[in-house]
DNA sequence: TACTGTGTTGCGTTATTTGCAACGCGGCGA
DNA sequence: TCGCCGCGTTGCAAATAACGCAACACAGTA
């Protein structure tokens, strides 16, 4: 019975709703069932009644909510006290990442951290996610959110907190672009990859991805704009310039996501593996590691 | 941080000794180590100052030592809690075991269990281990703490909870059969194993495997007596009749043990897997599903 | 009747935890 | 002073436990 345990369970008693619980804290329905099956094992009786349309909460339930409450107090005050004890960390550490990265994950990991930590200051910097690990080598930043390179440099620390897929998009609105594939496709017709422009990343390893995927599939795409940031590529795409690869985070956190639609593309670009890395000097800085360890355990992985 | 991980901390915030916390717990000290490092890493300040000659809380480790029993103290009473509630368990199961495994496996498991369920009556039955599972089949238990057979009855459910060697033994007194055996030792002899008087289990997995590794040896054993019960061997042995085969387990529980010696044998018989067995059919009862689930969970498995 | 939304389950994969053995280090007796 | 012993830690291989995906079962809905 663990911390992380009820803390799902307190959400699901709340939310009573597999998915949504699921979402928050980043698994997957199914490994909430599992967790909760494993806590009423080892409570030895059923915590919640559900079937498919309805999900309850049990009188033993219920005690079991109280408890997971006020267990989980006392580990929140133990972590309280412990702050200010030896060592009340201050300071600043600095964080870079992209506006995607900022919204989606950042968010989950701060919140915990600013609990844990208040006197700590964080200077957030965004800007292109391939910058990233530049930052890092260079000194800029203590900390970046940053898709794992291929390569990853033997001085740097890298912990992955989730992955996504590339995807290409096109525009969902009436436009040349559009219209070009959608004939092909309800044709069933192979795309005509040299005829679209192509909106893509100045640099980075999206860039670095679509290039090896062009070369094997002896495609010489029209490149019609190279821009840094995949957030404009969003842009671009849903103002129907033309087709562009983002990795899906950046998607589902665009305000413009109904502008654009997936292209379901064969094969696959591979997927970034999203997370934080910072160099294994700085980490040696107290500060730094607090929020490496508090980071690490807050947001859990998805696979 | 789990309640296991609590219970481990606790216990050696007190021993202040990760061989004899592992040894309660039932895992190596290395286990402990990364426990507790793990801990720390969580609570993000160390708990135990340690080097090579002592173990000593730090202040920090205090303050987490007093949360940690309050903690296990609201599990503790939440598990009370539920017990009267829906289905204040009552009634009486049969567990056959051996005399050994009572003292040391089954008291293990029996002490959580009477608190969780002090309404079950427990029905101790003891005796020689080989006819554990047949008691099962019988339907004369509903448990058993035995050897698992090469092969199960599809019948039965097993879980294994430690492993024993099974080890040669031979007298430690003066007496013909230490002296033979201790002149051919120290000349670095080939063992007379035909002149060596054998006392082997009656029936049961240590006598096939015995028998079988006298066939693969080529041997033709002197058998001096069939006893039933490896605590019977161990006594014969001690009093110097000739030289047996017992798992480790019996041996180490044996007020004998000084009595006797082991006997380096090469290659070494297959070890014992020794775990508790229920027929499913049995383990629909609640009591003895309770029973079940209750010993695989307090009861840590070692490898 | 097909479809959508929801919780569960089989299966293969991945991450985490463990034991063993080797190590480093400090005390103790010869 | 040297070798030995006890104790905590660490590298490595192996086993366990947890997960995601996809398929499924079921009930409400269009």
């Amino acid at each position: 019975m663990d911390t992380r345990q009820l803390q799902l369970f307190l959400h699901l008693s709340t939310s009573l709703h597999f998915g949504q619980t699921g979402e928050a804290l980043h698994m997957s329905a199914s490994a909430v069932s599992r967790s909760i099956k494993r806590m009423e094992e080892e409570v030895g009786q059923r915590l919640l009644e559900r079937d498919n349309r309805s999900v309850r909460l049990t009188e033993v339930g219920r005690q079991f909510q109280t408890y997971a409450r006020q267990s989980m107090g006392q580990w929140q005050s133990f972590s309280e006290s412990i702050k200010q004890g030896a060592e009340g960390l201050e300071g600043e550490i600095s964080v870079f990442c992209s506006v995607t990265a900022a919204y989606s994950i950042l968010s989950d990991v701060l919140e915990p951290f600013r609990r844990r930590y208040p006197d700590i200051e964080i200077k957030l910097r965004t800007g292109d996610q391939a910058d990233g690990i530049a930052h890092l080598l260079n000194g800029e930043d203590d900390i970046a959110i940053a898709a794992r390179p291929d390569k990853l440099s033997s001085r740097l620390q890298f912990f992955t907190l989730t992955h996504s897929p590339l995807l290409f998009i096109y525009p969902a609105i009436h436009c040349s672009v559009e219209g070009n594939i959608q004939s092909h496709l309800s044709s069933g017709a192979e795309l005509p990859w040299q005829e679209i422009p192509f909106i893509v990343s100045e640099r980075g390893l999206a860039r670095t991805r679509l290039d090896q995927w062009f070369r094997s599939q002896g495609i010489r795409p029209d490149i019609y704009a190279q821009v840094s940031g995949h957030e404009a590529i969003v842009s671009m795409v849903g103002l129907g310039f033309g087709v562009g690869v983002v990795p899906e985070l950046v998607l589902v956190n665009s305000p413009l996501k109904d502008k654009v639609q997936v292209l379901d593309v064969q094969p696959p670009l591979v997927p970034f593996a999203v997370g934080m890395s910072a160099s294994a000097q700085r980490l040696e800085n107290p500060l730094v590691k607090a929020f490496w360890e508090c980071a690490k355990s807050s947001y859990r992985r998805d696979f």
